[in-house]
DNA sequence: GCATTTTTGTCAAGGTTTTAACAGGCGTAA
DNA sequence: TTACGCCTGTTAAAACCTTGACAAAAATGC
């Protein structure tokens, strides 16, 4: 019998993780439930109810200790795993998610980039050569990535996802402006820059509304 | 006497604008909740109640008209306006969401690009100059920029966020590894990849585990 | 070594969000 | 022009998430 771990509490793990190691890499030990919870703006409540879905990190009068917990949550979020992930889409995002994120320290290793722009193949995309497109699907029987970052031209996101899929590609990670659904099977993160960007004009609006407005 | 309409709200909407932006150039003229929330993996009702909370655009029996939607969605959202925005650092990150969201129908103009790297100043990014980030504070006094996009190394996101503050920049686009708090007066969007790297990694792991174990 | 302080894990209350249900308006077709 | 079915807006119930409160365990200080 398993506790159904919420998704609110996972989106906010990872949070939490980056903090952990500021502190340690800050050399601090320890840190209880209140200052942690001050650091992230959430309650205290909310950081011991988070970590208790996963068991019991922390000791009364003491708090936790901060590599402990650190490397706890990296096993909860599966970060020591090292899920093979090729790149679909050369462009400045995937080259900026593959420099810019610790990608090997989140549980992937990038096997493979793949390009339908004869500029671009046969450079190098931090030490792999970039591939045509058309070798995606013998690349994928040869060495079995489990993710696919996605970052081409939404026209054609669905047949390469589609492909992909066929040949066994179980995890999508898809900056496309096309929305990927979650399926049977299949994992999907969508990271949409255009909703972010709209999120962030309604917030603005809204803001300018409430000063505006006298009462 | 204003409703409160809720985060979860706001963040639903531009996928449902995404989508009506795709039937609308697809010829479609109407649809109803039904269809939409197939479309968007939502029940009806929330479909409904969501729009609910910005006014009655529906008619029984009919359904949404799409561009009348799309166009109302867009209003709530703020997409009309034409906040100025900067980018601080010219990475992969600021060029590919500069080049592919759509950004001046988002509600932004791009007026200023700025970076510390003198191989970058003096380049162009969509028709503007990088210029030299010494001049970002000069350059905010003569032309009021609201938003800044920031994607510089986390060790300096800090500093220049208080000194954009400072100068009077109202909103965050916050790419880099650091977090961004809301505060008063001000509004973030924090986009962090590797978050979602690692959001990505747990449903893999917790779909492995979830098809390993017997029972 | 004892008393006091700190701080967790947990329970239950409170709040928010989502879903279901349905009355009543509107389009459609005969 | 009327009858039927579609589909919204709205209300209420259910599900879910967050917060507050507290007993008990560990650390700290005297």
């Amino acid at each position: 019998m398993e506790k159904q771990v919420s998704q609110s509490v996972i989106n906010r793990l990872p949070r939490y993780y980056r903090y952990l190691g500021e502190l340690l890499s800050n050399g601090i030990e320890r840190i209880s439930s209140k200052d942690l919870s001050e650091k992230m703006n959430v309650t205290a409540s909310q950081i011991r109810q988070d970590l208790n879905c996963f068991g019991g990190f922390g000791q009364q009068g003491y708090g936790y200790n901060v590599e402990y917990l650190y490397n706890e949550i990296a096993a909860i979020l599966g970060l020591n795993s090292h899920y093979k992930a090729i790149l679909i889409g050369a462009g400045n995002m995937g080259q900026a998610l593959i420099q810019n994120t610790n990608f090997e320290k989140r549980g992937f290793s990038l096997i493979g980039v793949f390009d339908n722009d004869p500029q671009k193949i046969g450079k190098e995309i931090k030490g792999i050569k970039i591939s045509d497109i058309t070798d995606v699907e013998q690349f994928i029987k040869d060495n079995h990535p489990t993710m696919a970052i996605i970052s081409t031209p939404r026209t054609v996101v669905n047949q390469i996802v589609h492909k992909l899929k066929d040949c066994g590609v179980r995890a999508f990670l898809n900056f496309s402006y096309a929305e990927i659904a979650n399926s049977e099977n299949v994992v999907v993160e969508n990271i949409h820059l255009s909703d972010s960007l709209m999120r962030l004009c309604y917030k603005i609006s809204a803001k300018n509304a409430e000063t505006t407005k006298k009462d």
